[in-house]
DNA sequence: CTATGGCACGGATT
DNA sequence: AATCCGTGCCATAG
């Protein structure tokens, strides 16, 4: 049951082995550093970009078919299907592809700021000729993702009609944090709501509610606004309260987490998911789709081209070419390496957890790392540095750290919350505990206090009062 | 006196 | 070898 390590090739075991480690434990981003520096300084390694499947718009791998439309009918529903694929929605980048393009640093450099985020995102879809007007708009957000410059004051500035910015500040504001760039929490509100209105029914009157009665609405001033658009307060009160659940006048704000103002642990800067799980076709009870990102729009691969010319070069050119297509190979082997474990290992954990990923932290099994070493052979320090600093986003959008799938006590976390949100009157720590056991789990009642400050979650006495609160609003 | 939070220890995990 | 986690003990606040 011990690895069997590699069979035997090469000299270059060593540095294969100790390359894929170190790739493994590296974030997206920083494996497209990585690969940038490489495809700069070699010429030996040379990116093919990839088409699109003209069905379902996805990328295809060299001209092989498209793996999700040529793909039969997938398996058994509880066994994911899985495959590897780029994502280029997101990871085409600005810079060193066409060399025009944005030069990529006018925003800040730590990890990954939200223009630098949203400019990925937008870049396919605009001319390159108006690139750097997105970039202009851009580099003017706040941190809540709203614009700090009137239009009219960016059009001046660039030469443009302010009809032009306009529309790229359409586009922008449909990207990922959606209503980023408006000019206003207004403004953002109500992209946020056309978009939701594709998706699931929004309330009567919410539009004209936000462009017309914002200002009331803010101030909670609910029977005036009942009585200016002649409807009930009910009503009013409803719409608020959807607009508050679903919607972000501060587009920038909390990228992490579901709108939700649960978990403040969550960080707000922008990060790339390292791995996307989703539902065939959106479908909740279909299949999970795993997609192990690989960070540069393309597929990377030995030139063919330095490959000739090697052989016809003579000298200490050779020599050099030589070791130049060896580090190509060995940097493309390697990245094939890594997407296949990561790829592996995400299949195995989504199979395992597949209860967990479509209905929340409350059915999250307990595992550890050795369990999904044994079971994939590896050594166990792979997964660990498999998991370590990835990201993965859920089918529901939330986009949540890959070792969460491996924490021991999330799911009695979540199920001690649903308890105390659900108490009539507030519960002592040790009543907590007592309850947990009647449910099957047996915890000390120390334990409970320490889940229940990690949840965030006052002391009972200090509930009391808030409990209070609410009776008396 | 009861409920909680701090400190620290031992076993498990990484 | 280093870190995380559950838990027991004890001081303190209510």
């Amino acid at each position: 049951m011990y690895q069997v390590h590699y069979p035997t090739i090469r000299p270059q075991i060593t540095a294969h082995l100790a390359q894929t480690m170190t790739l493994l434990s590296l974030t997206n981003d920083e494996l497209r550093q990585r690969i940038e520096a490489e495809l700069a300084s070699n010429p030996a390694l040379e990116i093919i970009k990839d088409g699109r499947c003209p069905s379902c718009r996805r990328i295809i791998k060299g001209s092989g078919p498209c793996p999700i439309c040529s793909c039969p009918k997938p398996g058994s529903p509880t066994e994911p299907v899985v495959f590897i694929s780029s994502r280029e929605d997101f990871y085409r980048k600005g810079g060193s592809m066409a060399g025009e393009d944005i030069a990529e640093d006018p925003f800040p450099s730590k990890g990954i700021s939200l223009s630098a985020h949203v400019m990925r995102q937008i870049s396919l879809d605009l001319d390159p000729q108006d690139r750097y007007l997105a970039a202009y708009l851009l580099v003017h957000l706040d941190d809540d993702g709203l614009l700090t410059i009137p239009l009219i004051e960016a059009a001046r500035y660039l030469h443009k009609p302010v009809s032009k910015l306009k529309s790229i500040q359409g586009i922008i504001q449909y990207a990922d944090p959606i209503g980023v760039g408006s000019t206003s929490p207004k403004q953002a509100l109500l992209v946020q709501l056309e978009v939701l209105s594709e998706m699931k029914p929004v309330p009567n009157l919410a539009t004209t509610i936000i462009s017309e009665g914002m200002s009331l609405l803010s101030q909670g001033q609910y029977n005036e606004l009942a009585r200016q658009f002649q409807t009930s307060i009910r009503h009013i009160q409803h719409i608020e309260n959807f607009i508050h659940k679903n919607l972000n006048p501060y587009p920038g704000r909390s990228y992490w987490g579901d709108s939700r103002s649960h978990n403040l642990a969550h960080i707000s800067t922008y990060h790339q998911p390292d791995i996307i799980i989703s539902c065939l076709n959106d479908d909740p009870d279909g299949v999970l789709v795993v997609e192990v990102i690989i960070p540069v729009a393309g597929s990377l691969r030995v030139s063919q081209l330095f490959r000739e010319a090697c052989k016809q070069a003579d000298g200490d050119k050779k020599i050099m070419w030589r070791k130049d297509i060896e580090r190509a190979s060995l940097l493309v082997k390697c990245i094939q390496q890594r997407n296949n474990t990561m790829s592996r290992l995400m299949q195995r954990v989504a199979v395992c957890q597949k209860e967990f990923i479509l209905k929340g932290e409350k059915f999250l099994k307990p595992v550890t790392r050795v369990q999904f070493a044994r079971e994939l052979e590896v050594h166990e320090s792979t997964i660990s540095r498999a998991v370590a600093n990835k990201s993965v986003q859920l089918p529901n959008r939330r986009i949540i750290p890959f070792s969460m799938f491996f924490d021991r006590n999330l799911n009695v976390r979540a199920i001690l919350r649903e308890i105390i949100e659900a108490e009539t009157q507030p519960l002592s720590d040790s009543e907590l505990a007592e309850i947990l056991a009647q449910k099957g789990i047996k915890v000390a009642r120390r334990t409970v206090a320490k889940y229940r400050s990690m949840e965030g979650i006052l002391p009972t006495h200090l509930r009391r009062r808030e409990k209070q609160k609410i009776w008396n609003d």
